[in-house]
RNA sequence: GGUGCCAUCGCCAAGUGGUAAGGCCGCAGCCUGCAAAGCUGCUAUCCCCAGUUCAAAUCUGGGUGGCACCUCCA
């Protein structure tokens, strides 16, 4: 498997640290709102790369963790005369549910903020222990980053004249401008947590580094950990930082790799706030099977940016539909696991940085020689068996055809119209039945106007929601 | 201003030195009572200019046009 080093940047073999073995953490969410179509990407693109990991036989720990210490939240209690507690329950709550809406796996380990404050006080004081940190008068620790040269080598940023400047204007209270707080003394009773080093809140770096000793970290090894993942974003400062406080903290480096996944854009407009609810996970939930918002986000490539939009949507669901199409037309053959040419060319693209957009040709193909083989008459035992494989394999690794396939046609019609579409399905019959194909046209005209199309088989009249 | 990324058919999108995958849309045909679905066939020389090379969408230089990060952010 060959994965995009984005430190490196470059395409580079995976090895593990141990054999057979894989630890990957990526930055989880801030549970201070409802996951937005970003979110959904980034919690995607490391779904898929644990499943493509473990097709090639290792043994994955993932973590990813959830920030539920943060001003935003403190802020939001606050507007809502609510427990903090209260608030960070809801939207973890919503971000499971809703990440499973699109088949994103639990993570091995989803370690909280609140019950990592030990490890980030153990962090802390080694950096102060080490030359690494300070403490100014009025209660906030620091990282030094004059003290690590190797800081900045993660995001290849250089310290240019500018920032020297800013550096002299405000050095009131740190040493460098680009210092960042790893702990922040709080004074009044808000919220606060008792450190050794003053009442007070973990800056936002410290805990994922804190975390990755705590629950991942090998101690013995080069690096902490094999991938640290997350948003494009993170880069800098967050990873940045992030690798500084481990690197002079421990003995090793943090993560061996680094991926980034892409940003995604709403209809070319960077995602906020103005757009409205178009951008959060659960509002598109409500249009859109979750499976074909899954199909869609994963359909690209997970560095590039994505530009969502609902025509590119629905179109992308229509390549989608001929997956559930060929589910439908082997209905009821056995279940079957075997590994076949296909399986084994699939893996081969996604070992490749996840290419999924050669693996969804790769797919495209086999759908169409399948249909076309079943289209001739005769007996398809062998193609079917083997067809089942190529589509659980297909389940397995990319999360994609998991659904009843008649159930998938029938995304957001009610019971009361499910019955009406029945019983008009019903007359429909017997007019044709009596060559009346007038009136069978006219009912299924009346059906249309559902938004609903139908398909005469050998096997019966289907009908799927456009 | 600093750092970096990108530019491939009407749309989405692979391919990063060996002569342009795939999907959507469109056209033609097979199938169908007619459709739908399915299948078959057809549809681009890769933003512009110059260079390197036997060979470039792929490398180099220049230009033009987008975008990201540098502040909370997936």
């Amino acid at each position: 498997m060959h994965i995009f080093d984005s430190v490196q940047k470059t395409k580079r073999k995976f090895t593990p640290l141990e054999e057979g073995k894989v630890t990957l953490y990526v930055c989880g969410p801030t549970v201070y709102d409802d996951a937005h179509l970003g979110h959904a990407k980034s919690a995607l693109v490391f779904d898929l790369l644990t499943r493509v990991l473990e097709a090639n036989g290792y043994t994955v720990t993932y973590a990813r963790n959830i920030t539920d210490i943060d001003d935003k939240i403190i802020k939001k209690a606050i507007e809502q005369k609510k427990d903090i507690k209260e608030i960070t329950d809801f939207y973890t709550d919503a971000f499971h549910t809703e990440m499973q809406a699109i088949g994103v796996k639990r993570p091995t380990l989803e370690p909280k903020a609140t019950q990592s404050l030990e490890a980030m006080y153990a962090l802390v004081q080694q950096l102060l222990d080490k030359g690494h940190a300070y403490q100014i008068a009025d209660g906030d620790v620091y990282f030094d980053t004059a003290s690590d040269s190797k800081y900045l080598s993660l995001s290849h940023r250089i310290q240019n004249e500018e920032d020297k400047q800013e550096r002299v204007e405000s050095s009131s209270f740190k040493r460098n401008s680009a210092d960042f707080a790893l702990w922040k003394s709080v004074k009044d009773d808000s919220v606060t947590f008792d450190s050794p080093f003053g009442a007070g809140r973990p800056g936002w770096h410290l805990e994922c580094s804190a975390m990755i000793e705590k629950h991942l970290a090998y101690k013995d090894r080069e690096f902490a950990i094999d991938i640290h993942g997350g948003g494009a974003d993170l880069l800098f400062p967050h990873h940045e930082n992030e690798a500084a406080q481990t690197r002079c903290a421990t003995n090793h480096a943090l993560a061996n790799y680094w991926m980034h996944n892409g940003f995604v854009n709403i209809d070319g407009e960077k995602m906020s706030k103005s757009l409205g609810n178009s951008f959060f996970l659960k509002d598109a939930l409500k249009e859109y099977d979750g499976e074909v918002l899954r199909f869609y986000l994963l359909s690209t490539h997970y560095r590039s940016d994505f530009n969502f939009n609902t025509e590119d949507l629905m179109h992308s669901k229509k390549r989608l539909d001929r997956l559930y199409r060929l589910k439908k037309r082997l209905f009821g053959v056995a279940q079957n696991e075997e590994d076949t040419a296909f399986s084994k060319a699939l893996l081969e693209t996604l070992n490749d940085d996840m290419n999924v957009s050669t693996a969804l040709a790769l797919i495209d193909d086999m759908i169409s020689s399948a249909n076309e083989t079943l289209d001739t008459a005769g007996k398809h035992k062998q193609l079917k068996r083997e067809t089942m494989a190529n589509l659980a394999y297909i389940e397995k690794v990319l999360g994609f055809g998991l659904k009843n396939p008649f159930e998938y046609f029938q995304f957001g019609v009610d019971g009361a119209t499910k019955e009406q579409i029945d019983a008009l399905i019903a007359k429909r019959n017997e007019a044709k039945k009596a060559k009346d194909f007038s009136l069978s046209d006219s009912i299924r005209d009346e059906i249309l106007a559902f938004n609903v199309n139908l398909m005469d088989t050998p096997q019966g009249t289907f009908w799927e929601k456009i």
